[in-house]
DNA sequence: ATCCTTGCAAATGATTTGCAAGAGT
DNA sequence: ACTCTTGCAAATCATTTGCAAGGAT
């Protein structure tokens, strides 16, 4: 939680229990919608409303706090921002799996030389084992 | 024109003046959003509603000859479907861009065996050559 | 002739906004 | 104290739907 109060307050933004709330329950389920983020939270915290989680996921984004993850056919699911990973989504339960870049990988060659890399998206689609 | 009519047919839908028109303006320029789709055939067919290119980009997704193109930050792209390829896209101008993937990667690889791969979907986020 | 598709307008759903009250620094 | 943030309700924007008329096979 802690952790969390300095990453704030480090982009510049307040630490307010509903911005350590929205963290705490995306760190958990590791990658949530905005959906999926309300339903969690108003268990516990039933008056945090869906306007807040907007604004918040919003700005928390152009902080770099928040990353997007955009799906095909399904609205986006968002993550705490790490290293660049590859999505593995199952299009039958919705799940999503992280794995690590091959390292022997030349990301850098996937572009050309004229375009600026500045972040890379890699989404697996197909079926998981428990739903195969 | 007639390339797209039979790709309608053998996919059971049928090949009217609109579907075609999308297909056309779609291919024309390559990747386009709804609203691109939109303004662009506007010009020529007036009478062409939103509600039809958002009926039939739902069921030409349905069928396998559209497919999605979600973006981090805006709303999704759609191109012809074609061979799985990446995208560059430029984050100031929106401009997006095709490029082979690199024969050398080993896709398959990339998810494990307990995985049922059936598409992938790699973007990479920058500036281009343009925009700097 | 039959069934599918279109275009309109209305309905739904998602996201954003304005503003007064409350919380964080 | 000051400024930023919250929560509500209303506003806006995106997408879907129902239905009667028109078009494709």
């Amino acid at each position: 939680m802690n952790y969390y109060i300095e990453i704030l307050k480090a982009s510049g933004l307040k630490a307010t229990v509903q911005r350590l709330t929205i963290l705490e329950v995306m760190s958990d389920s590791g990658h949530i919608t905005i959906d999926g983020l309300y339903q969690q939270i108003n268990q516990t915290h039933p008056t945090l409303s869906l306007a807040t989680i907007y604004k918040n996921i919003v700005m928390m984004i152009e902080k770099k706090v928040v990353v997007e993850i955009p799906i095909v056919g399904s609205k986006s699911y968002y993550e705490l921002k790490k290293q660049d990973h590859i999505h593995i989504i199952c299009k039958e339960c919705g799940d999503v799996r992280d794995k690590e870049i091959d390292p022997s990988w030349h990301t850098s060659s996937l572009a050309d030389d004229t375009f600026s890399l500045s972040y890379m998206q890699i989404n697996l689609y197909g079926t998981c084992l428990e739903c195969q």
